[in-house]
DNA sequence: CTGAAAGCGCTTACAG
DNA sequence: CTGAAAGCGCTTACAG
């Protein structure tokens, strides 16, 4: 079924079908009421290429997600159900895209998206700087290029107070267990670390920052090769996400280091699982789903041509579980 | 940046660069290096919603998920990983598509895709019969209609096997936890728990029967109700997910019950979470990755008029870890 | 309030 | 090997 069949057994012109289907005033009520029952009738739907192809516009946002996005899967399931509640008030449609070279300029140019929402992209990824000179518009969540819109909390501010939680439990002995080297997140976590200890006067060890990728596994091994070492250890950890924090727990459980009463752990995201980790973990709240929700309105807001606040950071929250706990050095 | 005008600027008809870009045979060398070289130049894209418009082929792919997705994340995120690989090596997109009421037909009339894939979709979902008798094109994952092309693992053969485990280690009270009711996932796991001890002349009892809706927090409130009830406990408990088994974790701790020496528990999955539970989890894993790929695949093939196997039935397997032992009673 | 017709940017059967 | 032209199914400026 077309409009043209439509309009024929409707005995009007396909212009007043199509009028009828976008809402058009200044229609005949009959008309109206009897071009409906046809399109009912035949439970017909326009053809969306030909429509778009006429009008011009798409309606379709891209989300980008990092070429390897199973590290975090809370994180990206909770900003995903964000966007989705905002795009189901809508007629948009959510392209699922994973990052690669050339793909999402390519999709601007067929058309096939009108703009495009990058989660986490790692700093100085090109394709950034390619979509701003050709004028595409795109929302960033945690992470920040130029003016771009972007929505974030406070890493920086987060990460000060987690840290000052320990450093008021006396802890004075602070290893930090750090994510992959070209996110944002974790390339500000670790900054704010250091000046914080510098600040602080506390001893900044080489060895007392891990590398744990945002991983479970790869901060388990890590952690295990420190404490069974004989170099000094810590008396706590700040892992920069609570899936390595769970790494942590697994080490140190396996080792027979009690926490906290040895030493305490503290993560950042607060995950569904965190609250069931042994002992329940100290982290720090990131509201993701509300992260998905504010970036979507902004872009339906841009793309209504509507006035939008460029950066939108929203507040974190610092959960204090049982992980954590007075420093008895 | 149009056809015309590239093939204005080459110097040939329209007809030539289309043949060019479609990569027709016999077309003259220098012609398709000429076209080519412009295309290059201007960086042209041929416009998505035109070529589709002509060709009348559709090369979008929706996801369907759950209304409420986020109880297993892992798990949607680990058959995406699958999906995404498979579609990255074609010309395909993905559309992720939360399941509402008319929304997927509407898609198929729309040609705005041309399969769909369902991720574990609740038993009766109407859609699903609207396709059918439209003829249109869906894949199932961890669900099953009729003889339409699904993916699963051996559902009952892999909950008979955990069920056997624990009753090989001697338990004789047994109780499960249940997912959602209108999964498919859950009432097949509950059924042969039923059968199983049926078979193996165990107490089937009301109480052992806890509801939790494959969430962690649900089952964490449940657990905690029944062992602080005065009703007979159970030696072991099986999980009809991980989540669930976590939560199981959870409570029990709280409750000083050791595991497994007082009760074993065991789950669904194998998530990644799961090595790292105190103490690490026993359960059944699902391929979820291969699971993606596997439905992808079979949507491509079906999609090139090859032939496909209807039913494709993935291994499972049992990992043993801490969390069931001897039972002592 | 409605229609005839041009146009959106491609593809492809037909003709040469 | 290549071009002229029809056609895909809509929308909308123009005219009445």
């Amino acid at each position: 079924m077309n409009i043209k069949e439509i309009a024929q057994e409707c005995g009007v012109s396909t212009a007043t079908v199509s009028r009828v289907i976008n809402n058009f005033p200044h229609i005949h009520k009959k008309t109206r009421q009897n071009v409906l029952a046809v399109i009912q009738k035949y439970n017909y739907t326009p053809n969306f290429f030909a429509r778009n192809l006429s009008k011009k516009t798409v309606e379709t946002v891209a989300l980008i997600i990092p070429e390897n996005f199973s590290t975090s899967s809370y994180y990206f399931m909770e900003v995903l159900k964000g966007i989705s509640a905002e795009i189901k008030k809508t007629d948009f449609s959510l392209l699922l895209v994973s990052a690669e070279k050339d793909k999402i300029p390519k999709l601007f140019a067929e058309k096939k998206i009108c703009g495009a929402i990058f989660l986490a992209p790692p700093v100085n990824t090109p394709v950034l700087k390619t979509l701003q000179k050709n004028k595409k518009f795109f929302v960033l969540i945690n992470a920040k290029y130029k003016n771009s819109p972007r929505i974030d909390i406070n890493n920086v501010q987060a990460t000060q107070e987690i840290l000052t939680h320990l450093y008021n439990l006396g802890h004075r002995k602070i290893a930090i267990v750090m994510g992959v080297k070209n996110s944002l997140n974790a390339i500000e976590r670790l900054k704010t670390y250091k000046k914080f200890l510098l600040t602080k006067n506390l001893p900044l060890k080489k060895h007392w920052i891990l590398q744990g990728n945002f991983q479970l596994e790869t901060t388990y091994a890590v952690v295990k090769k420190l404490f069974s070492s004989k170099t000094e250890t810590p008396t706590a950890i700040f892992a920069e996400n609570d899936l390595m924090a769970a790494g942590v727990l697994k080490a140190l459980a396996e080792l027979k280091i009690p926490v906290p009463e040895k030493v305490s752990v503290a993560g950042f995201d607060n995950i569904n699982i965190s609250p069931y980790l042994n002992p329940p973990l100290t982290t720090v709240n990131q509201p993701f789903e509300k992260m998905g929700q504010m970036a979507m309105k902004i872009m339906l807001s841009f793309l209504n041509k509507e006035k939008l606040n460029r950066e939108i950071i929203l507040p974190h929250q610092i959960i204090i579980r049982q992980s954590t706990g007075k420093a008895n050095e």
